[in-house]
DNA sequence: CATGAAAGCCATGGTAA
DNA sequence: TTACCATGGCTTTCATG
């Protein structure tokens, strides 16, 4: 990344190398990008400083401990106030098997991803947990049958 | 892991921490988890062998490298038939701005996560490249005014 | 059979020119 | 950019519970 804090080809490659796998090393994604270890270093650095290249995290199959199952469910708030979408999505942090919420425009207020091991697991989670939260007016639950496609990676 | 196969406590420990934050060195993990370096060692060669610890990945923030908005699409097929399922699985696969893709039940056929720079930029996609697709008959978009929560880290 | 301690080798990151 | 060097992490061995 030159000074002027744009991302150039070699970043953009560097950032498309390490989203794919960021188990290499310095040098084998150095020739893999087109430049040398020192520099790919540097730029490293830089794009952290700059907060583009955030956390390593090593993927866990869903499946293979007992989360194999993914349901996406829409929210509806019994208020739209501050305090009660603060306290909501207070709330959906600290509940590890909701793993995306987003904040929605349109007939529902929030779209939630949750992974469960099964059908019953999710009864529990929206009957005691979801529905019991004071925010909550409504929630309508969609079972995904396969994910067809995850990434983590942002085209670049 | 024992040789049953079993998942136990400290297996459940190391998953944690790497996908909390796969830099770790094997040290560090050992001494977090409570147990020797050689041991940690060889429980994640045993995760890996069995599939259940996969790739290593490294984030990107998607605001700053002009992906910052979300949309989430509902999509029907003009076929269920299984070759039109594939067409469309195997185009989701080739399009980067798709970075989520489920199967669902329910009325709709499918449901994606799409990142985009802006409206005018999924206009362009809804348009010209997902609609265009002959499998797919309509879709439904949503925005997302935010994302909340967002983590690629199962449940233990 | 799994573990912990210890040690050696090698690759790696970091820094120099 | 290239080259180097020292650091430290990975991997194995071995004895133990």
């Amino acid at each position: 990344m030159k000074q002027d804090g744009q991302i150039d080809e070699v970043d953009r490659r560097i950032l498309s190398a390490l989203q794919a796998d960021a188990s290499l090393s310095h040098q084998d994604l150095a020739e893999r990008v087109g430049a040398s270890s020192a520099s790919c270093w540097r730029r490293i650095k830089a794009l952290e400083a700059a907060g583009i290249l955030t956390r390593t995290v090593r993927l866990v199959d869903p499946a293979q401990v007992g989360r194999g199952v993914n349901v996406l469910c829409n929210i509806r708030m019994r208020s739209h106030a501050r305090e009660a979408r603060a306290a909501f999505e207070h709330f959906v942090d600290g509940r590890p098997e909701i793993v995306e919420c987003f904040s929605m425009s349109g007939e529902w207020d929030y779209l939630i991803r949750i992974v469960v091991a099964d059908v019953e697991d999710y009864n529990r989670f929206l009957m005691q947990t979801l529905l019991g939260h004071p925010s909550v007016a409504g929630a309508a639950s969609h079972f995904a049958l396969s994910m067809t496609k995850y990434t983590t990676a942002i085209p670049l």
